[in-house]
Order: structure tokens, then C-alpha cells, then sequence
RNA sequence: GGCGUGGUAGCCAAGUGGUAAGGCAAGGCUCUGCAAAAGCUUUAUUCGUCGGUUCGAUUCCGACCCACGCCUCCA
């Protein structure tokens, strides 16, 4: 089965095919590392590799291309504030940003490429459309891409030049005239920044002076170098369909001349957290940290984030936290059941969570199929459940499993995945009102078993009965 | 102003021109001294509002109401 994916470019749901019918080149914008991500990003992040693990699923190889921007006014103010070097500390936001892609199981890209260590490919993809008349320097020295020579320019996300043009107010409510430079029009955007005393030592040598290079200029470069000209698909949160990916198309196109660059574009929805945009001003903008602080474990975070579908703006919730919880210990619960009667490890189950399988008359082939269109995982969530449900009058085969572990790869959720046990002391104390308790109810004597439960529950500890004797837990 | 998305049970969320997947929560039952856990089970005559097309619309069309996104550096 092939991936229909919603492709932004053709406004319709295209079939995915590697161009040379080989690797599937894929880029995603990445993180600006000045701070930690949060769950806004991670979605996106979440989206992207839950494509990558179904196309892998459906026999196809990847090559995963992903940026790190490390050179923009936000790096570069944040490092000057600390009296850090721009590597320094960017480097330090990087590390935490892999350590997070972990922790919620996002594969790893092949390639990671950053933007600092591109300055020569952004130069020189800079002097072509300079050469070609696509851009213009400024006095200041910087350069300007010139969006009037670039006649496709506005085709992926449909916006007309003349309502660019006519535009007085961003969606900030700022002017949008407020033109610090001398470009010629207000829409065309820069490639190259000249030199700025705010800058710090942060800036490059260039045929118009020194100064760094423009934000999307990076992404078209790098992604050149490491896909080629015209490669399979770029993806991204939807705000980067304008301006940031119409700009990369523009700079692609014009400077080599090859259209498309980009054959499929991947763009996923906003999420918005308890009915309210995520900003910084609302205090809702989350972190994995401030998530995983609060006791919500990552794997119960990513099935919180991938179980809307990614065109949808997802509305985030503490709820769908608990929520998801639940529906992943019943997953795990009816996988377990079907693993026992069928003599299967857990062990031997994990090696099935790969990208293979069949799913040809498996009860979990209408999950996959929902998969492959156009990634609909809150239905292939559906399909899998339903499947279990059915599994009570015709039991799951080993061939089911498989087909099972297939879509968990897919969808990058883990089972199984004890939390590391912190030992916990139970005090003497307790285990002492459990075992009197235990007597007592021996005894029958009830209202002396439930006045010594109360008094556990009172210090904190649960104490349960079990087919011997008892069991204590933490409240 | 321009472009676009969405409004489905208490919450989350699929879906289809032929009468509403799934998850969570809640209720009932079994088990249990009672709980907990576990198992079984029930829960939208209805899909924002009003019209239209149709034998039939939640699904198509129109209008309206509401929410949200993008319109220069925010995933």
C-alpha cells in the first residue's frame, strides 16, 4: 500500500513516491536552539516522524534531512545576554533538544546539518541570484531578495503579491512598512544581513561586507546540498508555509532553475492548549520538562500529540494527558492478554515493533490502511482498538502481532516501557497496620480492618488485598 | 481587507448521499466482608443555525452565527 499524503503545494492528497525510486528525500525545518522546545514544536516534530516511520513501514528507505538555525536575532541576543559565545550556547540548547527527540522517540535524522556551517553554500547560493538578478544589495550591506523578478512567486500558499503589497499591519499590529533598509519593496526579504553593532562578533565575511546570513536562505542551501535541486518533500508547522517556505521556493527556483524543488510539502496544524493559544503571555507554553515534572511520562505525551490528526488543530489538555494514559495501559493490557495466550515474551513482541509487516487479511489492515491516508492515526487508533475488541470471538494470531508491532514502529509508541522503579521504603510502620489489618480481617472483625486501612491511607500508603495476603502502594 | 480551517455525545476524536468508529469519563452488573484491581455491559433518533437540491443530507449547495489560523522571520 502507498502513502496519500495532503500535499500544500497541489491542494490535494498526492501518493508519495521516492523521485528516484530509491530514498525518499525528506526535509524538515528544525528548531532555532536559543531555549527549549515546547509541545507546539514537538507536534510538528511528532507529525514528521510519524511520516517517516509509515513510509519506512510501507518498504520505503528515507533520507531524513533536519536543521538546526543557530545563527538568528534570537541566538544571538540570548548568547550576548550570557556572555556566551553564539556556539556556546547554542550547542547547549542543541543537546537538550536531542535529549527531548529521545525521550518522545522521534528517530533520528541522517542528517542534521547547522546553519553556521553552511555560510559558504548560503553565499553562494546568495552571488547566483544576485548574478541572475534575483537579489539586490543595499547600502548597508546586506541583500535583498527581489520578489517582483520572481513571477511563480505566492503559488504554494496562494497569497497574492498585491495583497502583500498592500498589507499595512502584520498580524502583530505592527507597521509593516517600518523599513529599516532601503528595499525597494516591503515583501522582499533578506539574504543576507549586513553588519549590525548588536551583532557582537557574530558575523561572516561577504562580497558586500561583512554580516550573516538571512533565515530562510539556510534551509534552501542545505537542503540543496544534502537532497539535490528538486527532491521529494519538506515539511514544516503551517506558519512556515508563508512567509518561510514561499521564500525557500522562491530562492530554490530561481537560482538553479529547477522547478519544483520541492515535490510534496508537509505542513501540520497548530495546537492550541485548554481552548486557548499557546503563548508566553498565557503561561501555557509547555515544555517537555514542565510536562514530564507533573508526572506525565513522554510516551503518554507523544499519544497525546499524534492522536489528533496532524491537519487539525489540536486542542492540548491535561485531560487528554490522563486520557491517553488510560488508553496506552489498555493497549498494553489487551497486547498482554493476546501474548499469553499465545506463549509470546514481551521481548519477543518488541522485536515485531519494526518497520515490516504484512497486513494483508490481518484485523489490523484497516488501521494501516487509515494510515496510508494521508496519516489518519486518530482512525488507525480506532482500527486497532475495534481489532482487540473483535480479537474476544476470533483470537489474535502471531501474524496479527506482527502486523500490530508494524504500527506501533508507525506510530512510535512504546509498550511495555516500565518506569524505572525508585525502590520505595515502605515504613515499617505500615506493613505493620497491613499485617494486623490482614489478621483482623481473618478474624472478621471488618470494622478494625477498615479503621487500620484508614489509618495507612491517612499516612499515604494504599493497602490492597490480593489472593494471599495484601499489597502496599504509595497514595 | 485578502486567503484558509473548523463547529459531531460530559470531554477528546474519526467518518459517510442511505441512517453515527474509537478513546476517556460516567452509570449498571459480576467478583469482593467492603473497597481496589479485573471482567462484562450501557450511554448521540442525532452531527452550529436556517433554508435549498434529493426518494433520502450530518455528509452536496447557499446564507448566517461562532471559534481559530496565516498575511515578513512564530512549529
Amino acid at each position: 500500500m502507498t502513502l496519500g499524503i495532503f500535499n500544500t503545494l497541489t491542494r490535494k492528497k498526492d501518493e508519495l513516491h521516492p523521485k528516484d525510486g530509491k530514498t525518499f528525500g525528506m526535509y524538515c525545518c528544525g528548531p532555532t536552539v536559543y531555549g527549549p522546545a515546547h509541545i507546539g514544536n514537538f507536534r510538528t516534530f511528532c507529525a514528521q516522524d510519524v511520516l517517516r516511520r509509515t513510509l519506512e513501514l510501507t518498504g520505503i528507505k528515507v533520507m531524513h534531512v533536519r536543521n538546526i538555525t543557530d545563527v538568528d536575532d534570537k541566538t544571538i541576543r540570548e548568547s550576548r545576554k550570557l556572555g556566551q559565545t553564539l556556539t556556546e550556547f547554542t550547542r547547549r540548547w542543541e543537546d537538550k533538544f536531542h535529549k527531548d527527540c529521545d525521550a518522545l522517540n522521534l528517530l533520528k535524522p541522517q542528517v542534521e546539518p547547522r546553519a553556521t556551517e553552511h555560510i559558504k553554500e548560503q553565499l553562494d547560493m546568495i552571488i547566483k541570484l544576485v548574478e541572475k538578478g534575483y537579489a539586490y544589495a543595499t547600502a548597508d550591506g546586506s541583500v535583498y531578495f527581489k520578489i517582483a523578478a520572481d513571477l511563480d512567486y505566492g503559488k504554494l500558499s496562494g497569497l497574492e503579491v498585491k495583497n502583500l503589497e498592500t498589507q499595512t499591519v502584520n498580524s502583530a499590529g505592527d507597521a509593516n512598512n517600518a523599513d529599516e533598509y532601503a528595499r525597494e519593496n516591503v515583501s522582499d526579504f533578506a539574504l543576507w544581513k549586513g553588519r549590525k553593532p548588536e551583532d557582537g562578533d557574530n558575523f561572516w565575511k561577504s562580497p558586500w561586507g561583512e554580516g550573516r546570513p538571512g533565515w530562510h536562505i539556510e534551509c534552501s542551501a542545505m537542503a540543496q546540498k544534502y537532497l539535490g535541486d528538486s527532491f521529494d518533500l519538506h515539511g514544516g508547522g503551517i506558519d512556515l508555509c508563508f512567509p518561510h517556505h514561499e521564500n525557500e521556493i522562491a530562492q530554490s527556483e530561481s537560482a538553479t532553475g529547477v522547478s519544483p524543488c520541492v515535490r510534496y510539502w508537509f505542513h501540520s496544524a497548530h495546537l492550541m492548549v485548554e481552548g486557548e493559544k499557546m503563548s508566553k503571555s498565557l503561561g501555557n507554553l509547555y515544555t517537555l520538562d514542565d510536562l514530564t515534572a507533573k508526572g506525565y511520562s513522554p510516551n503518554q505525551i507523544r499519544f497525546t500529540l499524534i492522536s489528533g490528526h496532524y491537519r487539525q488543530q489540536l486542542n492540548f489538555t491535561f485531560k487528554g494527558l490522563e486520557d491517553a494514559k488510560s488508553a496506552i495501559a489498555k493497549l498494553e493490557k489487551s497486547t498482554l492478554q493476546t501474548l499469553q495466550n499465545l506463549g509470546i515474551s514481551e521481548a519477543e513482541f518488541k522485536t515485531f515493533i519494526a518497520p515490516k509487516a504484512n497486513f494483508e487479511n490481518s484485523v489490523f489492515e484497516a488501521a494501516f490502511a487509515a494510515m496510508c491516508d494521508d496519516l489518519n492515526v486518530p482512525k488507525a487508533l480506532g482500527e486497532i482498538f475495534s481489532a482487540f475488541a473483535k480479537s474476544k470471538e476470533t483470537p489474535l494470531t502471531k501474524a496479527d502481532l506482527e502486523a500490530l508491532g508494524g504500527l506501533l514502529y508507525a506510530l512510535g509508541l512504546k509498550l511495555f516501557e516500565r518506569e524505572e522503579k525508585t525502590e520505595i521504603e515502605i515504613p515499617a510502620e505500615v506493613t505493620e497496620l497491613a499485617q494486623k489489618r490482614l489478621e483482623a480481617k481473618q478474624a472478621k472483625d471488618y470494622a478494625l480492618a477498615d479503621t487500620l486501612r484508614k489509618q495507612a491511607a491517612d499516612l499515604g500508603w494504599i493497602i490492597t488485598d490480593t489472593k494471599t495476603g495484601f499489597e502496599i502502594k504509595k497514595a
